[in-house]
DNA sequence: GGGGCTGTTGTACGT
DNA sequence: CACGTACAACAGCCC
């Protein structure tokens, strides 16, 4: 008799969940298991709202393995302090688990797989979280070094033939009854109120679990036209409601496959001559996740600037004030604080409005680290994923990926755009919404009688701008100039002993400035 | 091996 | 107002 525990830590799926399946057909008793690992349940670190749609994503995950004859075991702790236990009580023999590519997870899976060694528990992973296992991606370069912009990761994609289709789901057929033991009330799914956490004061706009993740895939896959022509570019950053599919929970956490996703869309494109492409259509946008889950699997201290090969070293700024301002959306500037307030109410903001308020932190008008960023989104967004968030900062300050420094965005114009009447910003900071048109992108152009009449007046009900965006985002044009060209120098000096190409003079004077001192998408549009 | 070309998920400002 | 253009860069590829 084999007992096998199947590990969950991402991959929060019955559907496309290889290293379960595999669990199911050896093992003729089978512990689901998930540990609710103190590392995470750190209010510091993941934020309310995420925690809260893990747990639900547990719920719905034990709801669906009693449907086929099983059921969630939660076990609360260190996983390399609490399996050798289970391994003994449970007499475990095998253990399967999804493979998981970043640097927390690598180290703990390598501890616990020596654990498992020492227990003589058989380890079996699998990649299922990407379209592709990312070590084919290394694989497949050899000696060439992997690439660093999306164009040339495109090819090397296409390189390695068709997306692995998804293994069958896992159903009552496959999986073995449960014959544990173990009583019901124990390891089960704890509720909001038993940890760190407060409660929620509204139910999440998006709801935990794969049930509610494959419901809105079907949702807008029924849009054919609309996920045929979706080019992400052409998305609002600033809708009241999402103009983009928010499945990107349901990615990081594994509710949805990516392949099954991949696979969905492809269906649709089969059918739609003219069909979007990539980088903009919504292939283009597994492929992004792609690639960057392909970089911090292979880009030494991703996630940081010093020590990361692929990261400009920039002298920000480390200003707490800045910091608090922008993250408790006190900047002044209401386009900036809205987007903030969304994240912190809602958890998912559209990615055009990550681009405004991470320029604005960064190379456009604070001056703050993309490190100091990423930890506040990293907290916030329900679809935190450790790769995507890490490069989307880098390419937004400038430091990977993306080097037009002086195309910055406009706190005032940009959004302006798609809600030329500032919805979006009366909807989040409510204390503007009775400004008029004209100056509720710019509230302090307003004239104290409009002030007045508005019921909300500057620098007594909402702040002044913490910064002229004009004059510093052109300063600050002038800090990345410098700081591209110390680099460039130095990697001169490093290289001393092979020739290189001489920089080219810059075309006006490098401003020598102060040095070193950042539910609801029910209905498509009509 | 270097020089040249292209593409790249923007904005402000001119006509 | 729509459109064209310049603006302080780079990776990757071609020759």
């Amino acid at each position: 008799m084999t007992t096998a525990i199947h590990w969950f830590r991402k991959g929060l799926r019955l559907h496309d969940n290889p290293a379960l399946l595999q669990a199911a057909k050896e093992a003729q008793q089978v512990y689901p298991v998930f540990m609710l690992d103190p590392h995470f349940a750190n209010p510091a670190k993941v934020g309310q709202l995420r925690y809260a749609f893990l747990l639900e994503t547990l719920s719905d995950l034990d709801t669906q393995l009693k449907g086929i004859g099983s059921r969630l075991y939660v076990v609360q702790g260190n996983p390399a302090e609490r399996f050798p236990e289970l391994f003994r009580e449970w007499s475990v023999s095998l253990l399967t688990f999804e493979t998981d590519t970043e640097p927390y997870a690598k180290k703990r899976d390598q501890e616990v797989c020596k654990i498992a060694e020492t227990c003589g528990v058989t380890v079996a992973q699998h990649a299922s979280h990407t379209l592709h296992n990312l070590d084919r991606y290394e694989a497949k370069a050899g000696a060439s070094p992997l690439p660093k912009s999306y164009g040339p990761f495109l090819k090397l994609f296409d390189s390695l033939g068709a997306v692995p289709q998804c293994v069958e789901t896992v159903t009552v057929d496959i999986m073995p009854q449960d014959g544990s033991a173990v009583p019901a009330g124990e390891h089960t799914v704890p509720s909001l109120d038993t940890t760190p956490y407060p409660p929620l004061a509204n139910p999440l706009l998006y709801p935990g679990g794969e049930t509610a993740a494959l419901a809105r895939m079907q949702l807008h896959l029924a849009r054919k036209q609309w996920i045929a022509k979706f080019e992400k570019p052409k998305t609002s950053p600033n809708s009241l409601e999402p103009s983009t599919t928010v499945l990107s929970p349901y990615l990081k956490f594994g509710c949805l496959s990516s392949r099954l996703f991949y696979h969905k869309l492809a269906e649709i494109y089969k059918a739609s001559p003219g069909h979007a492409k990539p980088p903009v259509s919504l292939h283009g946008q597994l492929l992004w996740r792609e690639f960057f889950y392909m970089c911090g699997h292979t880009v030494p201290h991703f996630d940081r600037m010093e020590g990361n090969p692929i990261c400009r070293q920039v002298p920000w700024d480390s200003n707490a004030q800045l910091l608090a301002a922008w993250e408790e959306s006190r900047t002044g500037y209401p386009f900036i604080d809205a987007i903030m307030t969304q994240l912190r109410t809602e958890g998912w903001i559209h990615h055009l409005a990550r681009h405004a308020v991470a320029c604005f932190l960064t190379r456009g008008d604070l001056w703050q680290s993309w490190e100091a960023g990423a930890v506040v989104f990293d907290k916030y967004l329900l679809d935190a994923d450790w790769s995507v968030n890490t490069a989307n900062w880098m390419w937004l300050s400038c430091s990977s990926f993306f080097y037009q420094y002086f195309r910055c965005y406009s706190p005032v114009a940009f959004g302006k755009k798609t809600d030329p009447t500032g919805a979006y910003i009366r909807k989040y900071l409510p204390q503007l919404k009775n400004y008029p048109d004209k100056y509720i992108y710019e509230p302090w152009l307003a004239p104290k009688a409009v002030q007045e009449k508005a019921g909300c007046v500057v620098g007594c009900d909402y702040p002044k701008p913490i910064v002229d965006h004009k004059q510093v985002s052109k300063d600050n044009m002038d800090r990345m100039k410098a700081a591209y060209a110390a680099q460039a120098a130095g990697s001169d000096d490093d290289a001393a002993d092979t020739p290189k190409k001489k920089k080219p003079a810059p075309k006006r004077k490098p401003a020598v400035k102060t040095q070193g001192i950042e539910a609801a998408f029910k209905r498509a549009k009509k």
